[in-house]
DNA sequence: GGATTCACG
DNA sequence: ACGTACGTGAATCCA
């Protein structure tokens, strides 16, 4: 059988030389990163495919018949870099020393030789494999004809027929360009349809199946997008037009003359002497060459696998479970590895269950098994510890399958945030590196990302899955001692552990949402939007996008001439603080105000909202991540609950859709006043500012009073919201620049304001000052629960970078303190909660405030014992104080 | 994917 | 002189 392989010479050798990150040249300089990477990925292909026919295709000239089109074909595009270009020869050079034969006719791309060749081979009966980085070479797959895609560079290879394009894309191969008509190819400058991305076209075309049905259906279609591909149907035949590979090149080399049969050792020895690859020439072993000097069998097995040492990694199927249940009272790490950003979404990939020297792997089918349900009972048992990464995760995942979590003990992904939140982002494998542990591949190139993620052969994940466990196994004793040494260990083990499970519980449960009366919600707030932007338009005097800061600055400063007061990076700034200021020059600008308010509430919190509700529980549940923020607050995702609106009536009502999840229950919000000014108290241990909470004071008047020397009675409102930006400004580490900023007034002014209130709370100018003396002393900050940042740049020479450092130092140990407080209040209700039998659930943290759902006959004795629970979290030199509310939902609990 | 804007504490 | 308030997440535009 024959089997023809056609290599996208253009599109790989660009992703080539993209790939390698450091430069690489010969002695004289000549650089030949490009084709090193190119001719690792030929010799592999050609070791793996074994194909009796090769051609390299490359494109021709400046102009092809696509230009003759439309003028601007890949006109987007960036010119090549001279690097690159002068490699193409070299390229070139070495194929034919190869004894390889490439190919390129003047007018034409290498998609449409390709596509050519493809087509008289297929119809010859031949197998072709497509080499190429470039999606819309898919169209070109059939029955006989695969497209081999780059992964990740050109290190790996995705190979795609109809079946694989249909299960990728829900296409056929024909229906590639309708994609690329409709999505268009930025790299390319293909326009498509602005607006119509991937998802988007694909629905378009699993409802349509044609660019041309498409656009005959649009009055089926509504709004924007509608409006988008009546304006735009030109654009995306033509790019259709343009995506369509051409299978008629007029062609003369003769199939013979594409014949391989093995690289032609003397040839090649002094081409690739002369690029000076060393490498490969080890690798090719010359001396297996024939007599005839042609190098058949190429022996490529790369150096890889000597570093990681080799693991004894155990497939478990089902009928090995018995001799996995014999190991687990060993068993004491675990790995759960999962596939997509929200782990109340993701899917399991794989387990690797771990004791010293033992690794175990089952696939997500095998752990779900009736015989596995020793494992599950293992896993769900609260008293057998285990250790691994990012166990908060892996209990959201299994929970979802209905397989029960407990017992985590030590978790890495935490112990790492808690040694440095700001470097904690860091996958296993860096933290591996840093460790000086075996190198650990990413997980990217062993799953590609993104759209390219895909799970890889049993052997392949096995291993790599028991490496990430065999790295986690030795970073717990390196971790421990770390964080014993900095003191963190209480904090690890009495706090975060303990939290994460609690943050688990709480996610699963999930708050209950009123989704009839979202949906009323946006019909109140869409009627308001289209009247607004209605009358917008008018005054305005056109249409435009509202949405695009870019067209609305237009409108304003140059169209309206309205007077510019800020600018960014790319334009005007059309932020809320500039157009408040602009408001009495024009009445569209109040108008523009209000339009953002409420589109913000409806794409954000409406439409953002109903999009996640769980179909298996029809309520929301956050991800809470314990490991994000740089001062130790929480944060939350998917959706995001800790920013539904309350400052303003129109938003607060959003709140009226959070609800019990039970009859008869209510909702119970409990937040901290003033946490943060109380902390910064009992840090800076100021006897003013004490004395202010000691005696429970309105903490605004009181510093109104302070600075300005008056009498209760003589703080008007305007005292009283400049003393509210001061306490402000003094707990994010104040500068008069930033404080003139909020209260609109000079730079002067406000730098007067500053100095009044370091004279009357000299304790915490002594704070302030203390802090950023020992900051660059030790190079970090503390929490009063010895929760660290560490501020590198507070010794910068750069005013800037040590600015901020120095605010960072200011502001850290007070927000920092007032979260270590509330997640003690966590830990301490969660246990309140249980000790009590009481049903009560905790839902929600939101920085300062914890929120509850709690059935009628519990709401007195929950009145209490959550504000209690809060107060008594950490004793302070001054009382904390919780307010206690609730109500029929989270609106009315205010 | 970066920039802008805006929701919260 | 320098030119920013501290900490987040999501939607949208646009290159």
């Amino acid at each position: 059988m024959e089997k023809f392989m056609l290599i996208d010479g253009n599109s790989i050798i660009y992703r080539a030389f993209f790939a390698m990150q450091q430069p690489m040249t010969t002695s004289s300089g000549m650089h030949t990163n490009a084709v090193y990477g190119f001719t690792n990925m030929l010799l592999r292909l050609l070791e793996e495919e074994k194909p009796t026919h090769v051609m390299v295709a490359f494109d021709a000239g400046k102009i092809t018949f696509r230009h003759s089109n439309y003028q601007d074909y890949k006109g987007g595009r960036q010119k090549t870099p001279p690097e690159l270009s002068e490699q193409f020869p070299l390229l070139k050079d070495l194929l034919t020393a190869f004894g390889i034969s490439h190919y390129q006719l003047e007018g034409y791309e290498a998609d449409d030789i390709i596509g050519t060749l493809s087509l008289h081979a297929e119809q010859k009966g031949c197998e072709v494999i497509v080499i190429s980085g470039d999606k819309d070479m898919l169209q070109l797959a059939s029955e006989h004809v695969k497209i081999g895609l780059t992964r990740k560079g050109v290190s790996d290879i995705e190979a795609y027929g109809p079946a694989e394009v249909q299960e990728r894309y829900g296409l056929t191969p024909a229906q590639i360009i309708d994609l690329k008509g409709l999505m268009g190819d930025a790299s390319d400058n293909i326009p498509g349809i602005p607006g119509v991305g991937e998802k988007t076209a694909l629905k378009l075309l699993h409802q349509y199946g044609t660019v041309e049905e498409v656009l005959e259906h649009t009055s089926e279609l509504k709004g924007k997008m509608k409006e988008k591909i009546e304006t735009h149907a030109d654009d995306a035949r033509m790019s259709k037009e343009l995506a369509t590979i051409f299978r008629e090149v007029p062609f003369e080399a003769t199939w013979d003359s594409m014949k391989y049969e093995g690289i032609q050792a003397a040839t090649a020895v002094s081409a690739l002497q002369k690029l000076e690859f060393k490498s490969i020439l080890q690798r090719l072993d010359l001396s297996s060459a024939a007599p005839d000097g042609v190098l058949d069998h190429l022996d490529l097995d790369e150096a890889a696998g000597q570093q990681a040492e080799e693991l004894a990694v155990t497939v478990i199927g089902e009928e090995e479970i018995a001799q996995l249940e014999a190991a687990l009272p060993q068993i004491d790490v675990v790995h759960i590895e999962s596939r997509g950003d929200n782990p109340h979404h993701a899917s399991l990939v794989g387990i690797v269950l771990s004791a010293p020297d033992q690794y175990f792997f089952l696939t997500p089918e095998t752990l779900k098994s009736e015989a596995a349900a020793p494992i599950r009972s293992w896993l769900a048992d609260e008293s057998i510890p285990k250790d691994g990464h990012d166990l908060h995760r892996a209990d959201l995942v299994l929970f979802w399958d209905d397989i029960p979590f407990a017992g985590a003990r030590f978790d890495i992904q935490i112990a790492a945030y808690l040694l440095d939140p700001t470097d904690s982002g860091q996958s296993l494998s860096v933290l591996a590196g840093r460790s000086g542990l075996p190198q650990l591949p990413e997980d990217e190139t062993v799953f590609g990302k993104g759209a390219r993620y895909k799970v890889p052969e049993a052997d392949v994940l096995s291993l790599h899955l028991a490496r990430k466990t065999a790295t986690i196994r030795q970073l717990v004793p390196l971790q421990r001692e770390q964080l014993e040494q900095n003191e963190m260990t209480s904090l690890f083990v009495d706090l975060e552990m303990p939290l994460s499970r609690i943050l688990a519980d709480m996610e699963k449960q999930g708050v209950a949402v009123n989704a009839d009366e979202l949906r009323a919600l946006g019909k109140e707030f869409e009627g308001q939007i289209n009247k607004l932007v209605t009358q917008i338009y008018e005054l305005a005097g056109t249409a435009f996008n509202l949405n695009s800061p870019k067209q609305l600055g237009e409108i304003l400063f140059e169209r309206l001439g309205l007077p510019v007061d800020k600018k960014t990076k790319t334009g005007y700034s059309t932020s809320a603080d500039v157009l408040e200021k602009l408001a009495p020059y024009h009445e569209v600008v109040q108008l523009i105000l209000n339009y953002r308010q409420l589109a913000k509430l409806q794409s954000t919190y409406v439409e953002g909202l109903l999009k996640e509700i769980h179909p298996k529980s029809g309520k929301v549940h956050t991800y809470f991540r314990q490991t994000i923020t740089a001062t130790g607050r929480l944060s939350s995702q998917f959706p995001n609950l800790q920013n539904i609106p309350i400052r303003l009536e129109e938003g607060r009502k959003l709140r009226k859709v959070f609800v019990p999840s039970e009859q008869g229950w209510s909702m119970l919000a409990a937040d901290y006043s003033q946490i943060e000014l109380r902390v910064l108290a009992h840090i800076s241990d100021d006897p003013r500012l004490k004395d202010a909470f000691l005696h429970d004071m309105d903490i605004h008047t009181k510093t109104a009073m302070d600075v300005f020397g008056v009498d209760r009675e003589q703080v008007d409102s305007n005292m009283r919201r400049s003393a509210k930006a001061v306490n402000f400004g003094i707990v994010y580490g104040i500068s008069d620049y930033g404080l003139s900023q909020n209260l609109d007034i000079t730079r002067k002014e406000a730098a007067e304001f500053i100095a009044q209130y370091f004279d009357v709370f000299q304790g915490v100018r002594r704070y302030m000052d203390d802090i950023v003396t020992e900051a660059k002393k030790n190079g970090y900050v503390k929490t009063m629960l010895e929760r660290r940042r560490y501020l590198p740049e507070i010794r910068s020479s750069n005013f800037n970078l040590r600015s901020f450092a120095e605010r960072t130092a200011m502001n850290t140990p007070i927000q920092g303190t007032a979260a270590d407080i509330i997640k003690l209040a966590m830990v301490h209700m969660d246990k309140a909660l249980k000790d009590r039998k009481l049903n009560s659930r905790m839902l929600l943290q939101v920085h300062d405030e914890l929120v509850f759902e709690v059935p009628a006959d519990e709401m007195e004795e929950m009145k209490t014992l959550v504000p209690q629970v809060m107060k008594e979290a950490l004793q302070l030199a001054v009382p904390l104080k919780a307010d206690v509310s609730y109500g029929s939902n989270w609106y009315e609990a205010k």
